[in-house]
DNA sequence: TAGGATTTGTGCGTATGTATT
DNA sequence: TAATACATACGCACAAATCCT
């Protein structure tokens, strides 16, 4: 267990004063670090998840990690299968090819419904992970990556103060966040963060003038350029494997 | 037991030759059991579910209730409190005023992301529909309008085979579909029952033709006049009642 | 084909939390 | 304030399903 995920699973005592977390808290602890887990494919697609393991590692019984692996499966992130096991879900470009078109529009939507007005300490949030994504460029780290752009993802979305939106929302993004990850040994991995760079650099221009519907429109129109990039790439992996 | 969940239960083994429901078939028939039995409020809004009775009319543990139960409260049909209990919940004209933008989105979207051609069945099962709401018009039933608007949601959304798109929108649906009935005492019934007639028809003709994003704007404009007129009666009732 | 190993699904007793008396 | 009643949360043992030998 590492450092981060220890210090989300204690965390602080949300509803409760001083008198340790509720199940739900706890249920949600759990989740969070898995579905992460999943994403940054620390968990790469393929991989069974034991029930037992995951219950001796968080030292609950199987029943609290059921539930959890339910949820997951609900969201698409994992396939229960009786008798056989919990497997990490493979996302391939079909999915992609529904989910997309919906992030798309969704988009738009952030910066339209319900626009919450971002503070100072909103747009240094946004900064820091600009210092972040620079740093990235001489060490590329995957796992850093996922992180990044997963911590970005949540910063957009905020500006909308509906939460059915940013509940959809952040369900379509977990189910897909990870086939970039998948693609970067085909993707141009400078291309990506120089793009995603751009992106933020272009969200927080944004956001300093207070215009949400642009940042919706700006995270249309990248959301849209990246999904062309793989198709793309992986078109042209295909054509030189040789496979027609 | 309705002899129509009984039906449900029990129905023909979908993936398995002979061999009896598996355990997701089994979870899946409860969950529409339970949801079904929500959304025409034969479970009312504060009605407490006891897992208890539910395990013994069903004939199962209380662990697959728990199941269904545990999915329901992330799809915002009932809370689940800790020592309290497991209540169904009363969507309000707020939430409504969240999830309703949403809905007109998405429900051009549905027109939009790739449209399914509907066929000569398809057409008469809509037909049908039509018939048996106008049977209603004279013996006024909550829960055969609640069902009819149920079937034809069904039937709209299948005009799109984008699957995460319909799952949303049916998420959205349930979420919200009962504030009708629950306003029905407050709105003009014959009114609510001549424009849905009249949502029906206007479907039907676009689909005839094979417009079906047309099919997604006529929905658009009727879910948005539903939510005014609720709205309005809503504002009605209460400066009658002389609150302010 | 049969049987054992391993996995998830289910049943049930107990722990924990809440409201009431 | 304490005790009681009753709800959900949890842990564990066993059943059912699958795979491999």
């Amino acid at each position: 267990m590492s450092f981060l995920d220890a210090a989300l699973i204690e965390g602080q005592p949300e509803a409760s004063e001083r008198a340790g977390p509720s199940a739900r808290e706890r249920s949600d602890r759990l989740y969070k670090i898995i579905r992460d887990r999943i994403c940054t494919l620390e968990y790469p697609p393929g991989m069974r998840l034991s029930e037992e393991e995951l219950a001796a590692e968080f030292k609950v019984s199987r029943t609290p990690v059921r539930r959890v692996l339910t949820r997951l499966e609900t969201e698409g992130l994992v396939e229960i299968h009786h008798g056989i096991g919990t497997i990490v879900t493979d996302p391939d470009l079909d999915t992609l090819a529904q989910v997309y078109p919906l992030r798309l529009e969704l988009a738009a939507l952030l910066g339209k419904l319900s626009p919450q007005p971002r503070t100072g300490a909103d747009l240094d949030r946004i900064r820091a992970l600009v210092q972040r994504c620079d740093a990235l460029a001489f060490a590329p780290d995957q796992q850093e990556f996922a992180r990044l752009n997963m911590a970005f993802f949540f910063e957009v979305t905020a500006i909308s103060g509906n939460q059915p939106l940013r509940e959809i929302s952040e369900r379509l993004y977990f189910q897909t966040s990870r086939i970039v990850l998948r693609l970067l040994p085909v993707l141009n991995l400078g291309e990506e963060i120089a793009s995603f760079r751009s992106e933020m650099l272009d969200v927080l221009k944004a956001m300093e003038i207070g215009d949400l519907e642009a940042v919706g429109h700006i995270r249309r129109a990248h959301i849209s350029m990246s999904f062309t990039r793989m198709v793309l790439h992986s078109r042209q992996a295909r054509e030189r494997s040789g496979r027609p």
